[in-house]
DNA sequence: TGATTTACTTTAGGCGCTAAAATAAATACT
DNA sequence: AGTATTTATTTTAGCGCCTAAAGTAAATCA
């Protein structure tokens, strides 16, 4: 396995610091050396190159005083119109679409209301082509280039071969989608899993720093699960890895949309705690398969106010998230377990209940130090997540392509 | 985090060839540098300092003829004296240890009664500094130095602090052992759990060479597992994951030796199968709450002859696993689960409630494409594996200290 | 015996890195 | 203002590793 290093080697460098100047924005050259445990000889050797290639700028030394004397330090930052991503979040009956700079930073954004589930794939291909297309005349005009394009789909998906195996969101299966769009728009293509697209952005976050091993479910309509095993997305043989919401809490339990029984999602999921909920407790009308976000947040409102019958339904469903944790804590034994997803509406109507069940199930050496969190969720942080990850996967053919084009 | 690169890849290169040569046996140069990727006069330039070193030998080309005409190649191979490594076996009541050459080679195992629940971690530093200063003085004359000790523990275990955290053979808890090893040894001492050592074993055979995500489940007194992540352990922020025994089956169910209720170890460990059988059969006598290979094989056969008391408890049991897998396949999505351990003598029993219960708790989608098996069981194989780590762990020391040796 | 084939070694040259020296651009001091 | 000091960046010199290609070695084939 061992290559020529002395070709890897600069690419891995050049990379490293385009990653600390996204991660971090603009920084000197000495630092970018120190970070990055490289000479800041090789550092100026490797910056004129991106300079020259026009990845990155030099700033202007900052107006107020640097920080006393000596010669002050020449910030370089990412060219953000060196390339854009756009991520498109693909979920049931809306398709998000994202612009982010080379820089990471968002550009734009699109939401569209669509009747997924009526999708035939061609249909699909043809809605995401249009959508991208619009968007690239309208908005990449600034860019020199496309870098990728990340999908971030529901469901279980092989990044590999860039196919849509199943999700919830799409009638059809095994779907490859990739290549085509890779095709029509001559740039790589990502297919990723939602959750991990916001695990990413989360385990990013500083706060979650030393959590290389970090576990984010998504309570929703369905529950999620990412898991990151030393800061990357575990996926498993098919990509079907981390599906939390299908793990058991109770042989022969409750019925669940997948046709079998007793999974976690079967309780803690927005429908099942609807469906709990419905016969019995009158909440504003809908879709009671497809509960909305005022029939939940009703239902919410109903458990914290004190309505027994809405605080059993959290319990047990607490109780579930509790017992399905413990699992996940005697299997993976994470850093951390991260709880958000629109469904945290509720988890403070189940967090003593799931507690209870975590204690009830786990003795004291199995919890080990894990923590157990919970986070505010916001519907853009997916997309957030994909550009990262899109910028993150295509750096090294921006790289190429900005090499032949220069020389060209 | 971009190493100088040009001192790494050497180094790198020079490690590939040494593990080239254990995995293979004896390969000539120019093999070698196809197989690593390396052009070959990179590998005689890599062979020519193990050579002066006195890690490897050139072998007499064989004597039937090679394979047509040029010159023939010259095979260069381990000097299995250039080191050895000691592995120890910890389980409950006995004490194994294996001496193996710098080639991968079993030179020396001895087995040892002891009646570990009532040793102090003192008294278990004092036996193993004892029995392996025992091996070292019989058996080690030949090897030019001892690169490592490998501990195998049952349990709990931090390799990186090298403390046993927790072992069901131990009645003390957190015993920092690696370091008063090391320093009264002079060499690393590795500390792993025993599941991980039989799980690199296994990863290592050709029929699974191609399961990068494995997961291998170790059915016997209690239940252990290892999970390999493309190849290597999975261990967990503290070394607990992979508790696949105290997962759970069933909340409120069957009382576990762990004090909580429902792990899948209530039910299909060797304790618990005793247990429920016990009252109600004829079985050879002896201590009931640690069942003897004896009685469990009395046990075994009654199911498989047909006795419906003893079908009905190992139908359970195998519910039970089947259930605790798909949660594992639902969470991990290995390629292969792989099912071992003394008590794969009851797996015939099982299979036919546990492929039920599988079936009856995942749709096929989430099964994907893993294969479960089992695979007989060797008790010598906990410290193959042990030599394995501890020379693939040792390789970078061993060059190192043969290099400063030498040069003396 | 010499041609051919295959394996191994030597040579020449490139790349990437670093340490150290040189240069640049500030502030501090007198 | 002019020099010393400090800190950042660039240039230089040199090292280690790798590869391709040329050279050498050791067989078989005819």
């Amino acid at each position: 396995m061992a290559l020529p290093s002395t070709d890897t080697s600069r690419l891995d460098n050049t990379l490293a610091v385009i990653r600390t100047l996204r991660d971090q924005g603009p920084v000197a050259r000495i630092d970018l050396g120190a970070i990055n445990g490289i000479s800041s000889a090789t550092v100026t050797s490797i910056s004129a190159v991106l300079l020259q290639q026009g990845l990155i700028t030099e700033r202007p030394p900052e107006a107020p005083r640097p920080n006393g004397r000596g010669r002050p330090k020449t910030l370089i930052g990412l060219d953000p119109s060196a390339a854009c991503v756009v991520c498109i979040k693909l979920s049931i009956n809306e398709v998000q679409l994202v612009v982010g700079d080379f820089a990471g930073q968002i550009h734009h954004s699109e939401h569209h209301a669509v009747t997924t589930l009526t999708l035939s794939a061609d249909d699909l291909e043809a809605l995401l082509e249009e959508k991208i297309s619009a968007v690239c005349t309208q908005q990449l005009t600034g860019f020199q280039r496309l870098a990728g394009i990340c999908l971030a789909v529901q469901g279980v998906v092989s990044s590999q071969s860039g196919t849509i195996i199943w999700s919830p969101a799409l009638s059809f299966r095994n779907a490859p989608i990739s290549a085509r769009l890779a095709e029509r728009f001559h740039c790589s293509v990502l297919l990723e899993n939602d959750a991990n697209c916001i695990a990413s952005v989360l385990a990013a976050q500083p706060a979650y720093a030393d959590c290389p091993n970090l576990v984010v479910i998504m309570l929703g309509y369905g529950i999620g699960m990412s898991v990151l095993i030393n800061g990357v997305p575990y996926l498993g043989a098919n990509g079907s890895a981390a599906e939390f919401g299908h793990s058991k809490y109770q042989p022969d339990g409750a019925l669940c949309a997948c046709g079998r029984r007793g999974c976690i999602e079967a309780y803690t999921s927005d429908y099942a705690l609807y469906r709990a909920a419905a016969e019995h407790l009158e909440l504003p009308s809908g879709d009671s398969a497809h509960p909305s976000e005022q029939q939940m947040q009703a239902l919410t409102q109903l458990a914290l106010q004190g309505d027994p019958l809405a605080q059993r339904i959290y319990a047990e469903a607490g109780r579930a998230l509790g017992y399905g944790i413990a699992n996940v804590l005697a299997l993976f034994n994470p850093d951390l377990v991260l709880i958000t997803g629109s469904g945290v509406r509720g988890f403070d109507a189940m967090q003593a209940a799931m507690h209870r069940a975590i204690d009830e199930a786990l003795v004291a050496e199995l919890m080990g130090s894990t923590r157990i969190e919970s986070c505010a969720w916001d519907r853009d942080m997916t997309c957030m997540g994909g550009i990262a990850i899109a910028l993150h996967a295509t750096d090294g053919d921006t790289l190429l392509d900005s090499q032949t084009t220069r020389e060209a």
